[in-house]
DNA sequence: TGTGACTGCCC
DNA sequence: ATTCTGC
DNA sequence: GCAGAATGGGCAGTCACA
C-alpha cells in the first residue's frame, strides 16, 4: 500500500508547527521510517518524490525541466472556481491570512461543509506529483487554462489539508521551518546509531548533495543503494556545484581578524555568476542557482573553447557585460539583457561579454575540493592561454593583503575601476573549496560605510502592503516617495521590506494612518494594498540609483534597506527626486 | 498585431 | 541581493 | 553563527485578449 499524500501533510503539518529543530527533524525521520511498502509505488521508490514535494519543486534546477509557471494570481484563479467564490473575497481573505495555503484549506475545508459528496480515491505521493507535473507540461495556446483546470481537478478531490499544501507547493513556498540542510541532519541520524556516526553521515550526505545537487536522488540512493553510494560521488563535467558562498563584513576593520593574518582579495564584478564546465570541446555553463545557461553565451562557449588550456575543468567565474564603445566593463542592467532565449545573435554585438575566473573546482578528473586557496588560484592561472583570448577570459584581479591599510588601498582601486568592491579569501592551508557554503574563508567587502550610496535617503511612506507568512497581519513592505520640489508632489522611489524588525513593525502598525484612496500630491504607478498619509519617514540605505521605467522620476534603488525611523524628520526635509537624480 | 499580466531568475 | 529571528 | 524565511529592482519569455 504506497504512501498517501494525506499522510505525509499530516506529518508536515506537525513540523510547521514546531520551532524546534530536534523535533522537526524527529517528525521529518518518520516519513522515511514508515513500512516499507510504503516507500515504494508502482515498483518504484519513491523516497526522492518525498524530498521534492517537501522542498517544494519537482526536480532540481539543473534538469531544466519546465518550471510550473503557476504562481499566486493563478492559483488564486483556480481555486475560485473550485470552491466557487469570487477572486476579490479570496484576495481579501488572503490579505488577512497572510498565506496562500492557508487560505486554500481554510475556503477547502468550507466548501466540503457545504457538500455532501463522497471522498474520490485518495492522492498518493506519486499521483499527486504526477499531477503537478502535468501542470507544468501545459505549455502553449489555452495552457493556463488547461493548469488551472489540472489544479480544480486535485482541488475537487482533495481534504482541506491537502489542499493547503497543494497551494504552498506551488508558490514553492512550503513554510515548513524545515530545508535542505536540516533534511539531510534528519535523514543523517536514521543511518547512524550514535553521535559521532550521525555527524559522520552528515557530513556524507552534505558533500554528496553539495556536488550532486539533487537531494531528491542523494537520499533516495542512500536509502537504495546505501551510504557507500553517497561517498563515491565526485565533482564530474555536466554535473553542477553548489557554489561557495561568501559572508558580508561592513567595515574594513575586521578583516585581519576573521582571516587571522594576511589574506588574499579579488575584485568583486558586477555580473553573473558562471560555473563553466569544459571536457574537449564540450561546454556546458550553470548559472549561480545551477540553471543551465550554456544557451545564452555562445560567444562565451569560443572563448572558453578557445582559450581555456586544461581539457577536462570546472571553473567558477563571473560573466559580466562590456560597452562595446568604451570597452569598459557595463552595469549588471546591461548583462541582464543577455538573459534572453532570442535574438542571442545581435546581442552578443550589442552586450559583448568578458569572463573573469577566480576559482578552479575541477582540472583533467581530479578533484580540486580539497586543495588549499593559493594552489587554486594558480591552477586558475595557469589555465588560461592568455596570447589566445586577447583579455575576453582573464583571472580577476588579486592582490595579497598584510594589513588594513593594504586593504583600504586595493578596495579603494578596486572601487576606481568600476567594480562592487572586494572578495577576501583566506590563504590558510585549509582554505579549501567549500560547496554551498557561506562562512568566513570568503568575506565579501562592498563599502566602507553602509550601503554604497554616498549618502542615505530620507523617504516618506506612503503606502504599505500586507505580509506574508512569518509577516501574516503585519506589513510585508512600506511604498516610499520623494519629494518634487517643482510640483510640490511625493513620487513614488521604491518599496523596502529589508530592516523592518518585528519592533518597527508594530510601531507602525499603530502610527501610519492608512486609507483607502491615493492621497493628493502622491504619485506612483503601483498600487499598494493601503495608501499612507504621508507623514511618517525612514532613512533608507542602497547600493545603486537604477534607471527604472517602474517609476514616474525614471529612478528607482538597487537593494534597499531601512536603517531607522526618522521621527525627527518632516515632510519637507526629505530626499529630494533631483538629489536622487544626481546620485545616479 | 500590440499590450498588459504574470512568472521565473539574475543580482 | 539584504535583513531579521529562533535555536 | 547557522538555517530559514520574507522581502527588494529589473530583465526576458509566455500567454490571454483586445
Amino acid at each position: 500500500m504506497p504512501m498517501l499524500f494525506m499522510d505525509l501533510c499530516k506529518v508536515l503539518a506537525r513540523i510547521e508547527k514546531t520551532s524546534k529543530r530536534l523535533e522537526m527533524m524527529s517528525l521529518f525521520q518518520e516519513i522515511f521510517q514508515s513500512d516499507p511498502n510504503e516507500l515504494v509505488e508502482d515498483d518504484e521508490p519513491i523516497h526522492d518524490k518525498l524530498i521534492y514535494l517537501c522542498q517544494g519543486k519537482l526536480h532540481p534546477d539543473w534538469h531544466g525541466m519546465p518550471e510550473l509557471n503557476m504562481a499566486k494570481k493563478m492559483v488564486l484563479k483556480a481555486t475560485a472556481r473550485a470552491v466557487g467564490v469570487s477572486p476579490s473575497r479570496i484576495t481579501e481573505i488572503l490579505k488577512k491570512s497572510g498565506d496562500l495555503g492557508n487560505t486554500m484549506g481554510y475556503l477547502k475545508k468550507k466548501k466540503q461543509q457545504s457538500t455532501l459528496f463522497g471522498k474520490e480515491e485518495p492522492m498518493t505521493i506519486t499521483t499527486t506529483w504526477n499531477e503537478l507535473e502535468r501542470i507544468a507540461n501545459a505549455t502553449g495556446e489555452n495552457s493556463q487554462s488547461k493548469k488551472m483546470r489540472i489544479l480544480s481537478g486535485i482541488l475537487a478531490r482533495c481534504s482541506p489539508l491537502e489542499a493547503k499544501y497543494i497551494g504552498r507547493f506551488i508558490e514553492s513556498k512550503m513554510r515548513l521551518g524545515m530545508a535542505d540542510l536540516t533534511m539531510i541532519d534528519a535523514i543523517s541520524r536514521i543511518f547512524a546509531s550514535d553521535d559521532e556516526q550521525q555527524k559522520e553521515c552528515k557530513a556524507i550526505l552534505e558533500r554528496g548533495y553539495n556536488i550532486y545537487p539533487d537531494l531528491g536522488t542523494i537520499v533516495k540512493k542512500a536509502f537504495i543503494e546505501g551510504m557507500k553510494s553517497i561517498k563515491q560521488i565526485s565533482p564530474v563535467f555536466g554535473i553542477p556545484i553548489r557554489p561557495m558562498l561568501a559572508q558580508r563584513l561592513e567595515a574594513s576593520a575586521g578583516f585581519i581578524d576573521k582571516h587571522g593574518g594576511s589574506f588574499a582579495a579579488e575584485y568583486k564584478l558586477d555580473g553573473e555568476r558562471l560555473q563553466i564546465h569544459k571536457d574537449g570541446k564540450d561546454i556546458i555553463l550553470f548559472s549561480r542557482r545551477l540553471e543551465n545557461i550554456t544557451n545564452q553565451f555562445p560567444d562565451a562557449i569560443r572563448l572558453i573553447q578557445d582559450c581555456i588550456k586544461p581539457v577536462q575543468a570546472i571553473l567558477d567565474a563571473e560573466i559580466v557585460a562590456i560597452n562595446p564603445e568604451t570597452g569598459k566593463i557595463d552595469t549588471f542592467q546591461v548583462l541582464m539583457q543577455r538573459k534572453r532565449k532570442h535574438d542571442i545573435a545581435a546581442f552578443m554585438q550589442e552586450v559583448p561579454i568578458r569572463i573573469y575566473i577566480f576559482d578552479a573546482m575541477m582540472l583533467d578528473g581530479r578533484s580540486l575540493l580539497e586543495e588549499p586557496y593559493l594552489k587554486r588560484r594558480e591552477i586558475v592561472e595557469n589555465s588560461i592561454d592568455d596570447e589566445k583570448c586577447d583579455g575576453n577570459i582573464v583571472a580577476v584581479e588579486q592582490s595579497i593583503i598584510n594589513n588594513h591599510d593594504e586593504l583600504i588601498a586595493f578596495f579603494e582601486r578596486a572601487i576606481m575601476e568600476g567594480t562592487e568592491g572586494l572578495v577576501t579569501k583566506s590563504i590558510a592551508p585549509d582554505s579549501t573549496y567549500q560547496p554551498g557554503a557561506r562562512g568566513w574563508l570568503w568575506i565579501k567587502l562592498k563599502s566602507l560605510a553602509d550601503g554604497k550610496l554616498p549618502d542615505t535617503l530620507d523617504l516618506a511612506i506612503i503606502g504599505v502592503n500586507w505580509g506574508e507568512g512569518r509577516r501574516a497581519g503585519r506589513f510585508g513592505s512600506f511604498f516610499l516617495g520623494a519629494m518634487n520640489h517643482e510640483t510640490g508632489n511625493l513620487e513614488m522611489i521604491t518599496k523596502v521590506s529589508s530592516g523592518i524588525t518585528d519592533e518597527l513593525a508594530d510601531i507602525l502598525y499603530n502610527d501610519l494612518n492608512t486609507v483607502e484612496d491615493i492621497p493628493p500630491n502622491v504619485i506612483s504607478v503601483e498600487q499598494p494594498d493601503k495608501w499612507v498619509i504621508p507623514t511618517m519617514i525612514v532613512e533608507i540605505a542602497g547600493d545603486q540609483v537604477t534607471s527604472s521605467d517602474g517609476s514616474t522620476t525614471g529612478f528607482s534603488i538597487r537593494f534597499p534597506r531601512i536603517l531607522r525611523l526618522r521621527k525627527d524628520k518632516k515632510i519637507e526635509d526629505i530626499s529630494t527626486v533631483d538629489d536622487i537624480k544626481q546620485m545616479a
